[in-house]
DNA sequence: CTGGGCACTTACCAAAAGGTGCATACTTGT
DNA sequence: ACAAGTATGCACCTTTTGGTAAGTGCCCAG
């Protein structure tokens, strides 16, 4: 009766490193701005840098040109400089990155669903400890 | 090419604090092993502290009580203590935390599905900065 | 000629996240 | 009696993360 068979067994233990695959993606993910850039871009198609950092503005460049480099890195967007004398340069995903990009819209709405729920928690979180800031990322 | 139809608007923006739900969902489920909870107790049902420590056993007694904590604190888990001498305690999830369970399963299965395209990421990561180590997390 | 934007880069620093180890109160096994 | 297991708490310290500020070339608008 411990464990009947809630949740459906989509998480095969014992793979290569990593405890499970959620584990493995995390691990690729974990950034503080890497899931909101990719979604982002999956979004927008080509986007550029200008673009991206009004858009996702709490972040400053250091970590933006950080966290693109990485995910350019892992093979999940591609940089693309056009060598223009204004500097020109644009992302978008690899079909790697898009598959990913498409993982994360369940959260997506899962988040938009709720809302209010992540609001109070927030609010709670406030009172509790002030003096807090920041935004997201998937911890590291 | 750019942008067919990849990743559907699921994004709203423009929402009270956070740019897209997802921005909403990350902020809960920041945390080295939060995702991994969630996870593992939606799958085996009622978990013992002791069990998941043995389940995630990369995370130390300090971090996963840490982080129970805070789900429990953002009405994700339930906590039972049952009182009784030898201490037994046993974490579920409330039904938020389930559905926040179920938005991370694509996420998993894309871990399954690309782990060789991960492993290879990890490969040359380790060889171009040695002394790495730690596990995931989702962001802070 | 000055200011501003683009796309970054670098150096320096503060804060947060995470790790280790010890302690607790009680019971059970050896 | 002693080690071990249970579920945490706490202090201390290191690593990682993230932010700030300033600089770089080059071009265009005023």
């Amino acid at each position: 009766m411990s464990k009947t068979s809630s949740a459906g067994p989509a998480c095969t233990p014992t793979l290569p490193g990593f405890t499970c695959g959620l584990d493995a993606t995390l691990r690729v993910i974990s950034g503080k701005w890497k899931p909101l850039i990719l979604y982002f871009v999956a979004q927008g198609g080509p986007t550029r840098y200008g673009e991206l950092r009004r858009a996702v503005r709490d972040a400053s460049d250091k970590m933006l040109i950080q966290q693109l480099k990485e995910l350019e890195a892992d093979g999940l967007v591609k940089r693309t400089d056009y060598k223009e004398i204004p500097p020109r340069v644009d992302y978008s995903l690899t079909p790697l990155g898009e598959s990913l990009a498409q993982a994360l819209v369940p959260l997506c709405l899962w988040g938009e669903a709720n809302l209010e729920a992540v609001n109070r928690v927030f609010a709670e979180r406030a009172a509790a400890g002030a003096a807090r800031s920041g935004a997201p990322g998937l911890s590291a």
